[in-house]
DNA sequence: TTATCATATAATCACCCCTTATATCTGTTA
DNA sequence: TAACAGATATAAGGGGTGATTATATGATAA
């Protein structure tokens, strides 16, 4: 390989002018400084590449077989900066998203929505999993950034959290008597429990509370998704636990209630977790400053 | 397109490497010469092309994206200095030569054969045609060589004589009294004559000679090549007008044998011929240092 | 804590490359 | 025929860039 990969450039742009002169034009150079540089160039290659006649210049035949080559090569190199830009302008590339359980879909959902409509060559990737499969997916590169839920601890990573959230209980007409006054948890554990199922997040943050607090829950079910919770409620098959945060909706149109423990649960948040060591794509870096 | 393309190069280094300081030694450079490089190739794309870290660098996904093409580039660079050197070796390549006429081909054959023993990465390429064609083939570039009878006057070819012909007139057995003593040409011309066909160049030269030594010539059988001159003269349908120095072997042989006239034909000349203005490639030169 | 390895930063210096100036060659024009 | 225009080559010099040396910083491992 040639030490200097800018008499190519030269090169490249003399064959297309059909002239040192012109060259040096396009280039704003002088004349010399084209005439030095293919020199030089053909000295490294140990060839000939132009024919000087006072008239201007043509290519030999090694010149010829050389350009082809050259501009294939410079040609890959501007496509490729020209991609790097796209890249950059956010209108190609993509987002990889961890998110923390299924509850986080419906904080996350808007968001996506706005970004995808802001940045349409973005493909975005939501992959599942608890905190902890989050965690490994971040640090493994499997994903750019982790929507899930605090606390975490692992150095490689840090964390912004982004969003309280409270775990309460809700029920439908049938309970009403117990949203009158704020009830003790103890009484409410006896009643017909709605949960997530046992390996959600949330379920288990909340079951680890009460354990603590010297209780123990089975609950009649275990939903899979949160919706699924309100719904239950509603038609009073049970006490559902659920986000308030998520459960606006519900709440306001007076569908289910909340039921206010004396000892309530203790907020959790959300949070945006990445690694430490390396800064964020772009595109990820948007993404946060959008959830702000 | 950025200014300085060496700094692909190191980019590309600093990738294959995974570290600035291996690809420095790779370099013969120092690691802060890496350092500044990478750095002015990211100010220049307005990117940043490697997380850095205490424990090495890692390319960031701009910095992938980059890579893929850069690699590319420089590959294609790299074949495209190797097909040169090839060219150079001659171990490809394409020789084209225009060749005088028909006669020229028992001259030329033997060097051919040679040349293409030596160097069979070269495609040869014979193109027939007059002296004129010739100098067209060579001005308008589609030979890089001819190989004619002199004279040519061609203010844009140079001309270099590479052998010496005599024109002469062969008989059989049947005629052997002409060979005794030198003849008058005259007196030849009303036997029957063997000639090359009208339009072929060696014929127009003797006809033009005679015909300003006043005679006039019509030949009893006009041939396609000049092997059949010599096999028709052999068998005493009459006698042929060959080229000396392409008969020799029937000459030896004494199958036929030479009228020597008493005003022999004058000697002309083959000449090697191509463009002045334009330097011979690599292989026309090999091949004419061959004739010589 | 110390040693090691990786990269970043600062300052200096040498070399390379570009520029200016001039030469040479050719074809064109007055 | 001379002068001119346009192309490239060559010589000499100066400025700028990039490499080097020296030092700093951060992280990891012993």
């Amino acid at each position: 390989m040639i030490t200097k990969l800018d008499l190519y450039r030269m090169f490249h742009t003399v064959c297309k002018n059909e002239s040192f002169s012109k060259a040096a034009k396009s280039l704003y150079m002088t004349q010399p400084a084209i005439s030095q540089g293919i020199a030089q160039l053909e000295k490294e290659l140990e060839t000939t590449l132009f024919y000087r006649t006072p008239r201007g210049i043509t290519l030999t035949k090694e010149g010829q077989i050389l350009y082809d080559y050259v501009h294939s090569a410079i040609g890959i190199l501007e496509v490729g900066e020209e991609k790097l830009l796209e890249f950059q302008n956010l209108t190609t590339g993509e987002l990889r998203i961890g998110v923390g359980d299924t509850i986080s879909r419906y904080y996350l959902l808007p968001y996506l929505e706005a970004f995808y409509k802001r940045y349409p060559g973005i493909k975005l990737k939501i992959l599942n999993g608890t905190t902890l499969e989050i965690a490994n997916f971040i640090k493994s590169g499997e994903a750019d950034l982790g929507i899930c839920n605090l606390p975490i601890q692992d150095d490689h990573l840090q964390v912004e959290p982004c969003k309280d959230v409270h775990d309460i209980f809700v029920c439908g007409d049938k309970y009403a008597n117990l949203t009158k006054d704020k009830v003790e948890a103890k009484f409410v554990m006896k009643m017909p429990l709605i949960f997530l199922e046992k390996k959600a997040n949330s379920r288990q943050y909340v079951e680890q509370y009460l354990r603590e607090q010297g209780m123990h829950i089975s609950p009649e079910f275990e939903l899979g998704s949160h919706d699924l919770l309100l719904e239950f409620a509603k038609i009073n098959l049970g006490i559902a636990c659920v986000i308030k945060e998520f459960s606006m909706d519900y709440l306001e149109r007076g569908v289910v209630r909340e039921i206010e423990l004396i000892e309530p649960i203790p907020k959790r948040q959300i949070g945006i977790c990445s690694l430490k060591s390396v800064p964020m794509s772009r595109a990820a870096k948007r993404f946060v400053e959008l959830l702000r």
